[in-house]
DNA sequence: GATGAATGAGGCTTCATTCAT
DNA sequence: AATGAATGAAGCCTCATTCAT
């Protein structure tokens, strides 16, 4: 028939937003449900918490593990998107801006997205199948990555004493880490700690 | 029934030490199955890799609970006793002294329990019974205890600029743990990094 | 979504109906297997025999103590309703022909739920689980409970030679029993045997 | 050797009675255990209690089954031959003093033996091996035949009311076993019901 | 004969996935 | 496209039985 009419192409839009809306639901439910009980929580406690039944998931997911991946990126695809807007905005500024303009933004994410990030400490380790080489979903990973880019802007400008860079990164993420593990369960916001982590960064803890 | 007759308590004992290697190899076989499929390693995986058979492992250990439970105990303790004997050996030295020794005694372990640190990181965040608070078995928060330790008598020395002590922790455990994930795929020792890790705490990454 | 449309009312009967269904051979199947294996007759029988698979049984129980709970109940109840209607329509009437009226529908009970009783039977001693008081869903104690009151109308209406009421309905339940257990395997009917039993019980055996 | 030699044989005795000490703690300790946790109790539990290693119940008995298939011959043989022996003293007596004397005995019985009793209720009807057909190990149903002899005896003498024997001896039979079941967690003697089984039995309940 | 660790069959249960409606 | 009951593989655990010491 026509398929360009603008009646079908209405029809399908009205039937693609009802199906991204119901996808949408699942992940939300799958993101809650695995918070919750772990990133083996089963599909029917997904389901439940969607409101749909357990065969729904399939109309919209292959199978269990691509609704986690899919979980997983698009989380972490709106955490990355906000930090590299922010390092985007501050690009050409002086280095202590952009760490700390860095710091910050990856900070506030993971206050925005405490239910998001509970699960994300769990897959940077946990397999969701047995025999993946499960970092695949690693969210934590991707921070260490802008953490590399903003230090090799530091080392370039010569902000930075020359070191390796990688370890550089792997200190600044693991730091970043370090807060968001001992925090988790308190409510008070991460990103109050932001100015502390680049002092310590940038000039130790030495007196 | 004379249990305490010479043959007797050489059976005894030679009993008693098989049954003592039977459950080492079980252990072991645990610790590298678990490396390489995660916590949710099958107890046939680990029965099989033990050369054992699966009923053998209740022989030894209540359940798969306790069998996973003992190995992080016994491993933790190994760890922690390590780090502890060199924190009692340098107890009286100064802030740095006793920093660089914890930095590195910590790294030495790391590297010496590359297939069980693997396990642990994924320990810190998984649950291995879906309802159990997770955090139980984590051997990773140990170390934050002692940096903790470490960094109060820092603090308490001068060594340290005044600060939230359990803000420093998590820095510095984060930071250690960063090297860790960022290396566990690389055979280069960890604890090559210990004086920049050092350096980095304590001035920090500024030029 | 429209939970009341007619359509999806239909389709909600239907599938309920068939739900029943097989609920319902479950338990059948469960009845028969327990009455040639025993109460502990393992699920895979009981599947088997459905014609289900092992884990159907679970959409519809939750554990295998729930589903042997579940067919007790209700067979329980079946019986017991009867009895308790037959004693209710001769509430008023004279004590023997109340007396020969439970005994007669009871023997009547007992050839129509063959296959069950052969499992009562058991089920009066034997623990499913090994640490539960076992007695739970006895079905035979009903029986007596039943007994007892029918005994107890006796005695108010001087029908009954005084005496410990709780001794006259353990030796008519008994003797109920006792005629299960001797005829179970005997095609012959017990409900022939109700003018023996009442008057047996009445009037003794003496010449 | 002389293996007839009054040493040989001497120690041939000790070494019987060594092991007829040794099954018959193992018979004690499965009687017990059983009593507890019922014919499903384990062998480990079993060989606990006895305080022998389990292999050592495969020195003594062929395998699960041929153990308690022992132990009920073993106390069913005791029972049945006090039951015998009062039987045959009373052989010539008049038929009131046949039936007050078994009644009696019986009773005694049941309160001598309670621990088995608990288990011979249970075995009654449940099987051990799941194929068998059960009865076999009925202790039960012994009494039921003596109560069919003596019912005999009664009905030549002219001493009960003509009719079917089997319905007798099944009533009789079911009615001590009614006593026993209604009692066996109360501690009161069930012998002391003797004349009360006998009167209700000779004249029934009616006034 | 006694010992008790090892064995492995068999039971229960969970859950991702399928499919008829 | 939604539904949810059915499926069966796979996991955990128990326990009778064996066997080397």
């Amino acid at each position: 028939m026509n398929q360009d009419s603008p009646i079908d192409t209405k029809v399908q839009s009205l039937r693609s937003r009802i199906k991204k809306a119901t996808s949408d639901a699942i992940l939300d439910a799958a993101e809650q449900v695995a918070a919750e009980a772990g990133l083996s929580a089963s599909l029917v406690a997904v389901a439940e918490r969607a409101g749909v039944a357990v065969g729904t998931i399939y109309n919209h997911f292959r199978d269990r593990d691509e609704l986690f991946r899919e979980l997983f990126a698009r989380r972490r695809n709106e955490i990355m998107s906000a930090v590299d807007d922010e390092l985007k905005r501050v690009a050409g500024a002086p280095f202590q801006e952009q760490l700390t303009a860095f710091v910050s933004v990856v900070l506030q994410q993971f206050d925005h997205r405490r239910v998001f990030v509970r699960i994300a400490l769990e897959a940077d380790h946990c397999r969701i199948a047995p025999d993946e080489p499960s970092r695949a979903r690693a969210a934590m990973q991707q921070v260490q990555k802008r953490a590399a880019r903003v230090i090799r802007a530091g080392m370039r400008e010569g902000a930075l004493r020359p070191g390796r860079e990688s370890l550089y990164a792997a200190v600044l993420a693991g730091a970043l880490r370090g807060i968001l593990v001992a925090g988790i369960d308190d409510p008070r916001p991460f990103v109050a700690d932001t100015e502390d982590v680049v002092r310590l960064f940038l000039h130790g803890a030495g007196a």
